[in-house]
RNA sequence: GCCCCCAUCGUCUAGCGGCCCAGGACCCCGCCCUUUCACGGCGGUAGCACGGGUUCGAAUCCCGUUGGGGGUGCCA
């Protein structure tokens, strides 16, 4: 390991606030928090805001309530400060600069004047193969310097990349190595002065103290860049060298390409919405990339944290699977107890109208009452409100699904409507095991029709659809009343 | 082009030299349960990319091939 000292744990969330957050931005935040939090470590929240043109305020917002659903914690960050603030880099342009006047004045860094066509018209003419910046400016003479300066050209700050191998351990790869021949003269500051990515993170994560950098696999061929880079910022006074590098293997979407925003799939707020537990997103995408035990794929984030272990991550990029997605969201769901998914689903009915918001005394029993009948066959939370609606809604507005009712509520089912209503009407009891004894007498012994033949009708006059709760149980908490009047209602 | 990464059922994975003629999960297909839809239960199909080594012994180690991905910016 690079990082053999025993240094306590800090790692870091660093999000850019831009767009829509992606279940990628979740999977890395998931791994170092699972990192941090088994090692005891310290958690960092920084905002990668410097690109000033794309960040939002609304992106922000929803990557902190993003975090706050999946019970994502940090330790240090822009709304909690910490001993290394500011932790938004778009407040952070004084240190940028001086860690740019440092490297200047040790040597490290050289100002370039090429144009971005110029180095490519050079790079035609000599025939190389080889991409990246020539290193033309590497050791202009006063003179040249100056000639540029009178063009009024504006110059970009590059770093001068030493010779030699690079090599380092990688928590999930095991040892790589680049040469530096590969590994060009990269910008850190633009002509204009902004400071760039390619700077201000290293410069960050030296000043920030972080140990761990667990990060997407697409910024492992910058990793021979950020070393150096490490090295001599520790040697003009900031940060003491590079923390250990883990990249994590990408989440692709369909084929074979990276998981895009352009994917539904890609966007981690929608299972929210869409009536996911955060337990279940969890679940899945720890799944992706690391394995709790071999004949064992459901879990909390609590069990991943005691069991996780960087070196047992799978560095095999990995398909994002829907329909495995939504499997494991069902098997947490199974997990939670009735009341705790009345309490989540909430939300979901209020917003769709099938409880009053807020919740009246009436409406809160029923529920408590009716979702021992939904709560062990959802997927998802927003199917509670599509099975319990007929129960709330009233009677006025109760209607009848048009397919479903054109097909069982034809001559034949309003037959056994009318026939249901005679044997329930006047049962001394209306409860679940009566209503149930009165129709199965009336319909299945007496008439002699299937069960799913002889409910079937009744169920869809009863709860306006075919897919329903239990039918006698619907049926007892209904009410006699409003039920007969369901039954009639079918009849005209 | 060059550099880097990756390679076990369709998919996610377990496997870190013998316990594996490869285990689990999702999907799919049967069956059971059943008043609908789900849930749940049981069973089944299906895989070590290929070729060389190393070894008494390889899915496991090495090399190569092929395939896939990423990088190669005054984006992050």
């Amino acid at each position: 390991m690079t990082d053999s000292t025993d240094r306590p744990v800090r790692v870091r969330m660093a999000p850019s606030p831009t767009g829509s957050p992606h279940v990628g931005l979740v999977r890395t935040a998931l791994f170092n928090y699972a990192f941090a939090r088994h090692h005891g470590g310290t958690i960092v929240l920084r905002v990668e805001d410097t690109d000033a043109a794309r960040n939002t305020q609304e992106s922000y917002d929803g990557i902190l309530d993003l975090f706050d659903w999946l019970g994502f914690e940090w330790d240090e960050g822009p709304d909690r400060g910490g001993p290394h603030a500011p932790y938004r880099q778009s407040e952070r342009g004084e240190i940028y600069r001086d860690a740019l006047e440092r490297l200047a004045a040790g040597g490290h860094t050289y100002r370039c004047y090429c144009t971005t066509d110029e180095v490519a018209a050079r790079r035609q003419a000599a025939g190389s193969k080889d991409m990246g910046y020539d290193r033309f400016c590497r050791d202009l003479s006063d003179d040249q310097v100056a000639a540029f300066e009178a063009e009024g050209r504006a110059p970009v700050v590059r770093f001068r990349m030493p010779d030699g191998e690079i090599a380092f351990d990688d928590l999930v790869r095991g040892t790589v190595t680049f040469h530096s021949d590969h590994v060009p003269d990269f910008a850190l500051a633009r002509g204009n002065g902004d400071p760039l990515y390619t700077l201000v993170n290293p410069v960050d994560d030296a000043l920030m103290e972080i140990t761990h950098v667990l990060r997407g696999e697409d910024l492992l061929s910058s990793t021979p860049r950020q070393l150096p880079l490490y090295a001599a910022l520790a040697d003009v006074g900031i940060g003491s060298g590079p923390p250990s590098f883990g990249h994590l293997p990408y989440v692709m979407g369909q084929g074979n390409k990276k998981l895009s925003k352009r994917d539904p799939e890609a966007h981690a707020l929608a299972y929210r919405d869409q009536g996911y537990v955060p337990e279940g997103l969890i679940n899945y995408l720890a799944l992706l990339g690391w394995a709790i035990a071999a004949d064992r794929d459901i879990f909390s984030l609590a069990e991943m944290v005691e069991a996780f272990d960087i070196k047992d991550v799978n560095p095999n990029p990995a398909r994002f699977d829907l329909k495995k997605m939504d499997a494991i969201n069902t098997s947490q769901l199974r997990l939670l107890t009735v009341e705790d998914i009345t309490h989540r689903a909430l939300p979901f009915l209020k917003s769709v109208g099938v409880v009053s918001d807020p919740v009246s005394d009436a409406d809160a029993q029923l529920l408590e009452l009716a979702m021992p009948l939904v709560a062990e066959r959802i997927n998802k939370l927003t199917e509670v409100g599509e099975l319990l609606a007929f129960l709330f809604v009233d009677d006025a507005d109760f209607v009848l699904d048009e397919a479903d009712a054109a097909k069982l509520l034809d001559d034949a089912g309003r037959d056994i409507v009318r026939a249901s209503l005679d044997a329930v009407r006047d049962l001394p009891t209306w409860s679940t095991e009566a209503i149930q004894a009165a129709l199965q007498t009336a319909l299945v012994d007496e008439r002699g029709l299937k069960p799913r033949v002889a409910f079937g009708p009744v169920r869809v006059a009863i709860t306006g659809r075919r897919i329903s709760p239990p039918l006698f149980e619907s049926m007892e908490l209904l009410g006699r009343e409003r039920s007969l009047a369901r039954l009639e209602g079918a009849l005209t």
